[in-house]
DNA sequence: CTTTAATATGTAGTAAAATTACGTAAATTA
DNA sequence: TAATTTACGTAATTTTACTACATATTAAAG
């Protein structure tokens, strides 16, 4: 299991610490890296407290002692949600910005593998299992998504399709019966269009799953919602995450099904590999 | 600037290490989340060698001693490759695979961030830049990927399309010219019919740029070559990472595009988001 | 095969760092 | 205002890491 980010952690608490304790806590957020190399008697000459309350301070928050906690801030600014302003500026040249968006893209990974229900990742695999067919629908960057999807789930020898057409969609949807899945992609969970076309297939008994926003009005209108909630995007100049959030949840997915299906289909898999061979040349290795 | 991830680096330095040193590698190694929490006395008893014997090896990897050392191995287990297997298990449950998933894309991310060719992107940044005309070509999952780009670079004000059809490639490729950028995505960069297209593209003059494998028959093609060694996927359940790969750097492109392009360019930007306003219910915040 | 030099490893002492126990001060409540 | 709790610091103790030096091991030269 993997744990919060300790520095959010200590913002979030900022109010409820005494004094001290604050002081300790504002030097280490002002500088947090510099904290988890210095000494706790440097720290605590720095915060104008004594060497036991930095102690207590680290104690507070679950470390076992001033070295566990740092080791703990360390590991949260390696992996977790940068702390420093990461965002693109306009005169970031390639070397700096690559690297900010590259992180930002893990940082939302990250954030993801922490919070995405499991139970929910089941439900959903349960009813791609039942299928007897499946629809990915996506609008948009979502579009491509599903075709991704498409792709992958071909492997699994049921039919399946990708449509980034409103006309199909509604389509599709309003002949859909039992049986059926409907695998809706969006973003943000308010296009009037999706929502419409997930409330038809709905109503005509087919199982509409979301990879969406939650608590919006597709989350609402589908049978099971794998939601995610990628933190908006501020910077003019950083790309949408969420794209890459769901085609990650969706080898999730895949993953998922392949288990359920047992090491007797593994075979089958393979073939599907060795059928591409042909067309390539061959590695020199 | 991102440094090796600090267990790759003992890894790779372990046969120049001496007797004592390859002993505290390997106890390190073995479980290197231990390493970080424990102190120099038991990880001496552990590797049975003196405590200055772990000191020195702590300098020799460019620590200034052996708790600066723990800090940075700390940081690496945080963000770097998982040293511990981290494939997926037959019966592995959803809690286990799923972030086992995630965080094999995560390391796949990182190493690409280590890796990429700065001065690459740059160039690649340049030919788009200078494009009078942009096709996306991919086939099988590279197809999603080409259908991404057009739609992210759509937003550049320039005529771009993505195509996965082998035939209409090949047309466009025969027709093109001067100002025409081809963008050819593949994994392998040995799939024949791709490695064909791009050779007719550039014998019409036109510039093709690869995202692909590196020293494969599509990058010796290519004008320019962003090469992405993603690790080859052994595993039977594990989803191939490189297709986030390449929608990542397709993330850095169009970043690196926009801020080529200048502040004059924002309000265009502005404009686009403005129009799917419409589409959309009004969130209730 | 010995001698010499270089490198490798360990011992013991020293310095630094962290933790604990305890006492005093401040704040809260009755 | 007294009693009680909570906050904080001092000083002693313990743990931890580092340095200087000595011994052992290995490699090289005679």
């Amino acid at each position: 299991m993997h744990s919060q980010n300790l520095i959010n952690v200590i913002t979030d608490a900022l109010p409820s610490l005494n004094k001290s304790e604050t002081k300790v806590a504002r030097v280490i957020l002002s500088d947090p890296d510099a904290a988890t190399s210095s000494s706790i008697a440097s720290l605590a000459k720095k915060a104008e407290v004594s060497e036991p309350s930095v102690n207590r301070f680290c104690k507070r928050f679950n470390a076992a002692g001033f070295p566990d906690f740092k080791l703990k801030l360390a590991k949260s600014l390696a992996s977790g949600i940068r702390f420093v302003n990461r965002n693109v500026d306009p005169d970031d040249e390639v070397s700096s910005y690559t690297p900010k968006i590259i992180d930002s893209t893990i940082n939302t990974l990250a954030l993801v593998r922490d919070k995405i229900s499991h139970m929910r990742v089941n439900q959903v695999v349960d009813k791609l299992i039942q299928a007897k067919r499946i629809y990915f629908f996506g609008l948009g960057a979502s579009g491509s998504v599903a075709k991704d999807a498409e792709n992958k789930f071909f492997r699994f020898n049921l039919p399946v399709s990708s449509h980034d057409d409103v006309l199909m969609q509604r389509m599709l949807a309003s002949t859909g019966s039992t049986g059926d899945v409907f695998f809706v992609i969006s973003h943000t969970g308010r296009t009037k269009e999706v929502v419409e076309v997930a409330e038809i297939a709905r109503r005509n008994g087919s199982t509409v799953i979301g990879l969406t926003a939650a608590d919006s009005p597709l989350a609402d209108m589908c049978s099971v919602t794998l939601d995610v909630d990628v933190p908006e995007n501020t910077d003019e100049y950083m790309p949408m995450a969420s794209r890459i959030v769901h085609l990650v949840i969706l080898d999730v997915l895949t993953t998922g099904v392949t288990l359920r299906r047992g090491p007797d289909f593994l075979p089958h898999l393979e073939k599907i590999k060795d059928s591409l061979k042909p067309t390539r040349y061959k590695s020199e290795s």
